[in-house]
DNA sequence: GCTACATTATGAACCGTTTCATCACGGCGG
DNA sequence: CCGCCGTGATGAAACGGTTCATAATGTAGC
């Protein structure tokens, strides 16, 4: 029986004893093939099979000073709507040979704190966030620091900020101005807490399409805080809703996962929608289309704007902040639809 | 006007300068802070936050040769089933202070190649990985370089890998026998390639059941392999399947990701499910139970999964590998349910 | 007053790669 | 035959932390 040390990563250093050449040699090979001759590139190449060579990131890092990785923090990597904005920011990065780390902060400025730091220290050219709250000064710092930040699905405060969004305000707006339409006037609203920009966004829409309609919103919007912004939720905040008695005719919710929760919870009390409880959600999710009763949603360019947040982040520091603010559209399904 | 000069990083000397002290003992204050006297890190502190200083990742890690991460490798990250199993992973790895960076292979090999060398290459403790074809030399060579490896959603063909698995023909036998039992006896598998080992064992338990039943799957079961294991494969394989003439009365689709794409279009095209076309799918994702028409699926323990992978990384190269096969089991609802 | 010892602080070595000034070598023109 | 030039290869410096043997200082005991 052979006893196998625990034996060290081969190194560089390795490569060039084995193969007979000089490190510079090695690293040659490694990043400019053609500055070398073809006989000894074979022996090195030998060499690196031979030992199963594999670089060190670490050290030629910390030579390069950077690295062509950048970072992005989402809310919910389990919601699709952020999973689609992930595959947009892919899809413009792998044009530039970029890789993109993902991390979801879980509406955490804790964690969305923590993966900062974490990306920072390992040298990203820039991150995306979506921020967790209010307070974007930890950003601003950062971007001091050299880093750069484009905003994701939230409009810049400041100028020399970049920033790419969907306008909350309207995509509220259009949706409680249709529930208005079909009829309502009372509107219930599960959302999320106001720290969240988009919450607050589309609060402030509902509340202007209530205006617009002549009503009074204290009166006429109830505002649910449900716990999460997923269909656990949503089913929280339909509970909380039913438990105080006197529900209204309809029920705005603040993404589509949210939606999927309180349907599945009303069917289970019995409550038919949307001929007892009209339903819309926001985000235009793969599967909206398809539920029990299909969903009206919110829909938003998810793939644009990722795709336009990598690109802003590429194009760099020298060329101006700018703030891109795209358009919702409503998609009116059954769910909302009054009888008759 | 003023022009700020493009600033170097502050590093740890800088620090070391502005407090008067040595690097040595800045390097203390961050990471033995007890064993320095309190003015002097109060000190270094004040330089600290007066530089804006961040420590750099890559040089740390040079330094100490491994990192607290591992890797995770998954087919598809906007599938809810891998959301699931990431979150499980994360949930074992915090309880040790763990990070994990998760990457989405998209069932490509080429795309897990490169990931994997990515993770090695960042010096990862481990990786797991849903690998994308049934060739896993590269995994065993990985393992001999150092780096732990588990078998995530896999069982392993050699005794030395560990791996977490759910038993993939038992849970193609559940969903086969569940149709012949509602009586219909010729079946569609809309079904990803057999590269994938998932695919291939589900394909297995499909033709056992046809077979325990006296069947002759190669005029009983049609399988129809589809472009991607998502909503748009699933519509593209109901396309295919249509295109034929002569369907079969029920379809298995392999995961509810494909069902949901199948479920679109079979409306579309104006066949209803179950009374026309039967259906099942595969993962009880979150929407399963919530769809137009409720979907009968086979349930694994996602969370579990990942939790159990991501202990048996920690746990480390020291104890015997394992191998671990969960149970999947069968939930019926409406989209299966023959008419009457 | 001297030794012994504990507490802090120091600074150089080290991690593995990349880069670049320098060198060795051969060919070629004058 | 000499100087020049181009091609390859070389080896040491540099990146920025961490670690550890060593030094400096203070304190207690005898």
């Amino acid at each position: 029986m052979t006893i196998s040390a625990a034996r060290r990563r081969a190194s560089i250093a390795d490569v060039a004893r084995v193969a007979g050449v000089s490190v510079g040699t090695v690293s040659n090979v490694l990043n400019r093939p053609e500055r070398v001759l073809p006989a000894t590139r074979e022996r090195v190449e030998a060499a690196i099979e031979e030992l199963a060579f594999v670089r060190n990131g670490s050290a030629r890092q910390l030579r390069a000073g950077t690295i062509t990785t950048v970072g992005a923090i989402v809310l919910d990597i389990a919601n699709p709507f952020f999973t689609d904005v992930a595959r947009g920011i892919e899809a413009r990065l792998e044009r530039d040979d970029y890789t993109v780390m993902v991390a979801s902060s879980d509406d955490d400025p804790v964690r969305e704190h923590r993966y900062l730091r974490l990306f920072e220290e390992h040298g990203v050219q820039g991150v995306m966030v979506v921020p967790a709250t209010d307070d974007i000064s930890h950003l601003l710092s950062l971007r001091e620091r050299g880093v750069g930040v484009v905003l994701l699905d939230r409009p810049s405060p400041v100028a020399d900020l970049s920033s790419v969004a969907v306008d909350d305000v309207h995509g509220g707006e259009l949706a409680a101005r249709h529930l208005l339409e079909q009829g309502h006037t009372r509107i219930a609203f599960l959302n999320g807490p106001h720290a969240i920009r988009q919450c607050a966004d589309r609060h402030v829409g509902v509340v202007r399409a209530l205006e617009e309609a002549g009503l009074d919103p204290a009166e006429a919007l109830v505002e649910v805080t449900v716990p999460s912004l997923n269909a656990d939720g949503g089913e929280a905040g339909i509970r909380t809703l039913l438990a105080r008695g006197d529900r209204p005719t309809a029920v705005f919710c603040v993404n589509d996962l949210t939606a999927l929760g309180a349907l599945r919870t009303l069917r289970r009390e019995g409550i038919v929608v949307p001929d007892e409880v009209a339903l819309v959600g926001y985000d235009d999710v793969t599967f909206a289309a398809e539920l029990a009763t299909p969903l009206t949603s919110v829909r938003q360019p998810t793939h644009q704007l990722g795709e336009t947040a990598a690109d802003i982040l590429l194009r760099g520091r020298d060329v101006p902040a700018e703030q891109v603010v795209f358009q919702p559209e409503l998609v009116v399904r059954a769910s909302s639809l009054s009888p008759g």
